[in-house]
DNA sequence: ATTTTTCGTTCACATAGGTTAAGAACGTAT
DNA sequence: ATACGTTCTTAACCTATGTGAACGAAAAAT
């Protein structure tokens, strides 16, 4: 049943999980069914679980003042995710994650978080590796904001991920690269006539 | 002479050091004394540090295919920097980091950085904070660059650091806003005329 | 099956920010 | 004091993306 997570947690590690270590953490990751377009992590809520998509997609999002919807990132299988500031610090999240499909999620919540790193060390190993990754992406999809225009940032995300648009509407595909649906349309005609 | 080490770790952690830690630390954080424009992490270069700065200022920055610089991010007295990338992986940095002015650094290297982390539960807990605090700053600019105009971002920046404009050239400010100087003297402009 | 809502496209027009270029202000070296 | 390089400003023009609106297609609800 947790065997995606177990290849997961490997992987990052470059290093094999013993049986003991595995059985711990399957009793502290709760699987979660969730329909489409369920949101399960809310701004301004207490959210203190960390989320392993199994199956399924998520989206990670902010409004702004304006009332407009910013993606901050996608979630598909085997991506972690939720709302890192609201699960360490115990205060209401930043963020909104909901569901783009019907996904199984394993939650792990943050009592068992920490029981996890005192115990197994691998795992805090392994989070840690986590959250730098996830740091560095960020810092560099800033850099790519800044030095890229939406065209190249449309077209390096495809080549990275050219699943993204059969699985997830267009409109939020536009408001991850930061610009708005019909600019997005516009783009995509703009490359078709390219060709 | 390590004091302001010191204060950083225990406002983080809200949290004293014992002597005993304290005195540990102290010796695998190696003072550094730099002159201006020293650059002293080079893009593709392996960087296995982590800086504190003592006194003084730095800036992170990429250059871009078209030879085009960008900040990052600015470091001041009591910020963490370097390259994490290298820092971490070994692998060759993606930033370069430069001083501002003259400047104070305290530089532990990894090898220290890991025995730091087993020895001083305090001190890994820091770190980890350290980090993902970085990582939630970055996604709320990315969230900011996406739902402001550059006009309200300077604004935030210089409510936010009212003393940035006296202490790094206008250039670079832009650099970070992720406009040109010419765009930031327009909008500076706009302002005065404004009041 | 029909209606209603959501999503993607297209277009005309508006605007923020980029580009190029020139000159002013400032700092530093001579 | 003078000259040189660097940074900042200003202005005219250009371009990518935003805005608002209309339409058709697809999806969801009835």
């Amino acid at each position: 049943m947790h065997n995606n997570i177990r290849k997961n947690i490997e992987a990052k590690l470059n290093q094999r999980l013993t049986a003991a270590e595995f059985e711990k953490l399957s009793g502290w990751f709760v699987p979660i069914q969730l329909e489409n377009k369920v949101q399960f992590v809310n701004e301004n809520q207490i959210s203190r679980n960390l989320y392993f998509v199994d199956s399924g997609a998520t989206h990670t999002f902010i409004i702004d003042k304006k009332g407009e919807l910013h993606t901050v990132q996608f979630g598909f299988e085997g991506y972690w995710i939720g709302d890192m500031y609201s699960f360490f610090s115990g205060k209401p999240a930043i963020f909104n994650v909901e569901t783009l499909e019907p996904t199984t999620l394993f939650a792990m919540n943050y009592v068992d978080f920490e029981k996890a790193c005192k115990q197994i060390t691998k795992f805090e190993m392994f989070f840690r590796i986590l959250v730098q990754n996830g740091y560095l992406n960020s810092l560099q999809r800033i850099a790519s904001t800044f030095s890229e225009d939406a065209e190249q940032r449309y077209l390096s995300l495809i080549k990275k991920q050219p699943d993204l648009l059969q699985r997830v509407p267009q409109y939020l595909v536009a408001s991850y690269l930061g610009i708005k649906p019909q600019s997005l349309s516009r783009i995509r005609q703009k490359l078709v006539k390219k060709k």
